[in-house]
DNA sequence: CATGAATGAGACTTCATTCAT
DNA sequence: CATGAATGAAGTCTCATTCAT
């Protein structure tokens, strides 16, 4: 326990600066956000930054890293065992929409992604990888639900979570860039609706392809 | 005549300015483009950009506004005429694919869209009042559509409207992400196929609502 | 007259400071010369220095390209025209030891090259070059002793003039090293008789070599 | 005995940190060998250091004085027994030779003693001291040749010394320079030659003076 | 003895902007 | 119209040094 507890404890130091980092990168962007300004927040001088990162392009992709690593615990922490499919979906688009609303850090890591593309390879290696982590996810749930014989099995799983990831996420820019005027609840359940109408096996006319 | 060439030349010269401008600002991305990089890139010195704008910002802002002007222009000569609501759908994705694909200005446009969230708010009203105009020629089509009989009248055309223009987006962002591993293509039309079958009334069974 | 003059006009800011960095860093050390601290001498702010130098290290090696050049210029024009060759000699070391006392400059100079030679590529090879052209022009000096039969022709003029460059740059910095404990003048005399009785036609004896 | 050891153990990281130090200042030059370079290099941290040497300073200075005392004895060990007062001065001059070709020590001693001159004060004392007694050194040898009668009486040894350390050194410079294109042995050589015939008693006409 | 964390001062550099010519 | 020169504020980063544990 305690013996546990030291290795964590020095490394406290580093995940304090990063979560302090991303709060004020979430705020007032990467490019507005000085060293100092980190500094301040954290109580420390700038020496002590660059103490524990090289340098501010470091510190910000291991805060990126460190908060992604949070988002997906969360998410699989809530969903992971898959009982229903539809139910794995619709649970996912609650979360996404919780942290898209509920917090200004899924903001700055869609736009920062954004960004990154032209801008910081690295960065975008990363993100490259958290997307397609995600859609793996998804993807797995779909493949789920076509086990279990509520998806249609005619449906390429990965093209499928290729649609929802965009969906979601291109409902989240329009939100970002006009949170009064958008309605990123409404677009989102409009489109898992829609998505889960195309998905389910037709409860109709019968059979899916066979 | 030279007195009248006169405001002709200096209108290019701003138009010029804008031009390079805007391919530097699209290049680099707002931040990592300076002054100094633009004037170098017209063959100027930095006193004569500040002639023709006032500082940076509206350079920017007008360099954009140019752009986008040019790009709608570009996008709406090659839809306009609503004949069959689907079919404009089916077009407008063409449109959107050719463009994803075939050139750098609309990742350009939408990488600067998203940058100019959290940096620049000027800008971010106009691209915001841009996507609204996107949204709104959808919205007009799906209500054309209504119209015609073919889509059904219980869906909500603005939010329809916002699910196309976001799975788009989002389908081309992951894109940009990884051009060589995403196909745009196969996600796009997927995604269009399923939000037309969702649109349309239903083949069989008949009556919308049910 | 006023045409030639402009562009001489446009290029003395260069000039100038140029001027006062070499006189700062001969002050103070290279390191312990901050840009600052040359802007303040020259009255202007630092950005004005990065107008006109890129960075630090290039003020630094344009600075030392002008010294140099005005060194050489001031040798070769107070000896060129080699009348006898032994004066020649006696003119250049008065020379060196007019630069060695009178001004720090020199005393920069030659520390600054020892110091370069592992730290700093592009000055290495100024210096580098500057020691060859020095060697050079006592190679000639020595050739036209020769040819007007007052040295002796069994001497190798290029490693004549290596001993005689090796010997005044090393009783210089023995002097550098202890200004007030180092005879640099009695040195360099001295060592002066004995290389040019070494390199003159036996008085005594009669017949070099042949 | 465990107590014993102790002080023993503690004079050994002293001084493997001074020769770890030496090498670094030696090979990045004084100004550009940071605390933490040396603690990587010894395999501790900064603090460390700390605990052996009061400040930087100190620790330059002891390991100046520490890789001196050995240099110094390496050198006067192959030397010393003057019998004959021109073999004293070729073997000198072998060594130094084979110092400044076969190792670096020497190269670092004389680039480090520049360095210092502007640098640091107490380390250039060291220096300057170190001077002296080389010069004294050759003072004497210098002194025992006139005794022996070989050299001519007429000669100061002090400034004869000073010739002589200038003109290997100056060489030796030219060498670190340009390894490739510059001569060291043939210049040195050639020097000691001239510097020989120069004090010794001339062999044709007799008497010292004339 | 040694470490890890932190400080604080100062360095270099960038850049939007201004203005006389 | 355009340039060259300059400003000034701000930002990133380095480094010798200190100190509790």
């Amino acid at each position: 326990m305690t013996d546990a507890a030291r290795p964590a404890r020095s490394e406290n130091g580093r995940r304090d600066l990063m979560d302090i980092a991303i709060d004020c990168f979430a705020r007032y962007g990467y490019q507005a956000t000085s060293i100092a300004r980190i500094a301040d927040s954290a109580g420390l001088t700038k020496g002590a930054i660059y103490y524990h990162f090289r340098d501010k392009e470091e510190l910000l992709f291991e805060a990126v890293a460190n908060r992604l690593s949070q988002f997906e615990r969360s998410v699989s922490g809530q969903i992971l065992p898959i009982g229903d499919a539809s139910k794995a979906l619709r649970d996912t688009t609650r979360v996404c929409l919780d942290h898209a609303t509920k917090s200004n850090h899924r903001r700055f890591i869609v736009t920062l992604m954004v960004e990154a593309i032209d801008t910081n390879a690295a960065l975008a290696e990363q993100f490259r990888a958290m997307m397609q982590r995600f859609r793996g996810f998804l993807g797995e749930v779909i493949k789920a639900g076509q086990g279990q014989g509520i998806f249609r099995s005619d449906t390429d799983p990965a093209q499928a979570a290729a649609v929802y990831a965009g969906a979601v996420m291109g409902a989240e820019i329009q939100y970002y860039q006009d949170p009064q005027g958008f309605d990123l609840e409404g677009t989102v359940n409009a489109f898992l609706e829609q998505y889960l109408a195309s998905l389910e096996v037709r409860p109709g006319g019968g059979l899916d392809k066979s």
